[in-house]
RNA sequence: GGAGAGGUGGGUGAGUGGCUGAAACCAACGGUUUGCUAAACCGUCGUAGUGGGAAACUGCUACCGAGGGUUCGAAUCCCUCCCUCUCCGCCA
């Protein structure tokens, strides 16, 4: 959530902003308009208000000593008629303005390169491991082929049990995914100071418009109807959640915790394209990284948690690049965001695996989390941040692919060997 | 799923229609006292919206799990929902 008298004060910086995220600058005319009435409601209906808890005092003291108050009960229960009348108008209006708010998107940080699509991102740095090459001296084979012939990815009967999109692991391909989950939280607990958190899978309504899934991208969500729940698409809905509605003591900032997920996507409309094996799944697993932090120091907080996830790939020996996304192809919530890439030798292109973004405090404004400075006693909004530390899906084909022999065997990356209990799969 | 009890400020906990935005205590913060610490004493001590003010500050309004209702007036009465606890049933 935008916060409203910022976009009272600075229209035209939140037009430019809206502008820049392929959003529509007008609706900024529309919420000075509704701000406008509203503010001038309220000044009329609490004037009301305030004649009505006077006279009611008064009422009560007349009773009391025996004064006849039948005339001044009528003359109220006239102004209360005009009260309700008046709220009534008011929650319209505020009904109309949130609909509105709920709807703006964050806007991008002044370090963000302004462009239209993913096209427009800019490549910030690149990794490869000592001794790697892009091309390969072998044919390579693709995940797909690789889960089959090792019989340790089964998407077929995924298929017959869930549907296309829920991939079975099987096997020591069901191992490998389990040792990948187990490593990267052990390297974030060990190395990097996260709390660990094992979330609920699914959430309720106000949890996903607290971090900006609701209501713009009910489409791409999974519902239990019945319960009111969602299947969660990441753990950053109930991680960030943890905290809504509460007040934090700027002395526990910032709060760090990683956590395992499934990730739960509709994907809608997403079918044709990538959609090969792991490439877009409906069902995946992730290890996710959430911040919360003080205001001033969410950029560096930024930085530090994409290095965060960088090491799990250096640790994995995974080719990577990072991406600065440009502010057209930022999410709903993000401020600014850099996605992390892995190489696929098979695809020959680059898989994004990690996203890591500060939405500065627009999940905090949704969900009111806030915290208390010591200097000062008046609670402020905090920043929020989050990175996938990583997705499995997208990394286990840059393994397998990566990995594989020219026998088309695979090589357990030495550091989950301990978390597997062998080296090779064949 | 059935029966019962309950949800009040950072915490404990009073409050069953009118001067209660809310007693008291604890915690916290500021101060006095003190060689230091402790104790004692005094004071401050919720959040949001809206208006005034350059600001410190201040007026008004709202909020006692959430949402409705009754009433001139609701923490207090009524309805719906949510949550917590106890017992029973079911169950990984």
């Amino acid at each position: 959530m935008l916060d409203l008298k910022f976009i009272r004060e600075f229209p035209d910086k939140v037009k430019t902003g809206l502008a820049n995220k392929n959003d529509d600058p007008t609706k900024v005319d529309k919420v000075l308009e509704l701000d406008l009435k509203r503010r001038d409601i309220i000044t009329q209906v609490e004037e009301l208000k305030a004649k009505r808890n006077q006279a009611s005092q008064q009422i009560g003291m007349m009773k009391k000593s025996g004064e006849d108050a039948t005339s001044m009960i009528a003359e109220m229960k006239r102004v209360s008629d005009m009260i309700t009348d008046y709220d009534g108008k008011l929650s319209e209006i505020e009904n109309d303005l949130d609909g509105i708010l709920s709807w703006l998107p964050n806007l991008p940080h002044e370090s963000v390169p302004v462009g239209k699509s993913s096209e427009e991102n800019v490549e910030d740095r690149k990794w490869t491991p000592d001794g790697f090459s892009f091309e390969n001296d072998f044919k390579v084979k693709d995940h797909v082929e690789l889960g089959k012939s090792l019989k340790i990815l089964d998407f077929e009967r995924g298929a017959k049990v869930s549907g296309s999109g829920f991939p079975v692991y099987i096997n020591k391909g069901a191992t490998l995914e389990r040792a990948l989950i187990n490593f990267m939280l052990d390297y974030h607990l060990q190395h990097h100071g996260y709390a660990e958190v094992f979330p609920p899978f699914l959430v309720n309504a106000e949890s996903m418009r607290g971090t900006g899934q609701l209501p713009k991208m009910a489409e791409d969500m999974y519902t239990c109807e019945k319960d009111g729940l969602y299947p969660i698409p990441t753990a950053e809905v109930p991680i960030t959640n943890l905290h809504r509605n509460e007040i934090l003591s700027e002395e526990e900032l910032p709060i760090k915790y990683v956590g395992y997920s499934a990730c739960f996507r509709r994907e809608a409309g997403a079918y044709g394209k990538d959609s090969k094996g792991f490439l877009r799944v409906h069902q995946f697993n992730k290890v996710e990284m959430v911040k919360f932090v003080k205001p001033e120091t969410s950029y560096d907080e930024l930085e530090k948690l994409v290095v965060d996830a960088e090491d799990i790939l250096q640790a994995l020996k995974i080719p990577y690049r990072i991406l600065k996304l440009c502010s057209g192809d930022l999410s709903f919530s993000a401020a600014k965001c850099y996605d992390i890439e892995t190489w696929s030798p098979a695809e020959n292109k680059w898989l994004e695996a990690s996203s890591c973004s500060n939405f500065e405090d627009f999940q905090a404004r949704r969900a009111s989390i806030r915290y208390r400075k010591l200097s000062d006693k008046k609670p402020e909004f905090l920043h929020t941040l989050n990175g996938s530390g990583l997705a499995t899906s997208r990394l286990m084909v840059s393994i397998l692919e990566n990995y594989q022999t020219p026998e088309g065997k695979i090589i357990v990356p030495e550091v989950l060997q301990k978390y597997t209990g062998f080296k090779v799969i064949e």
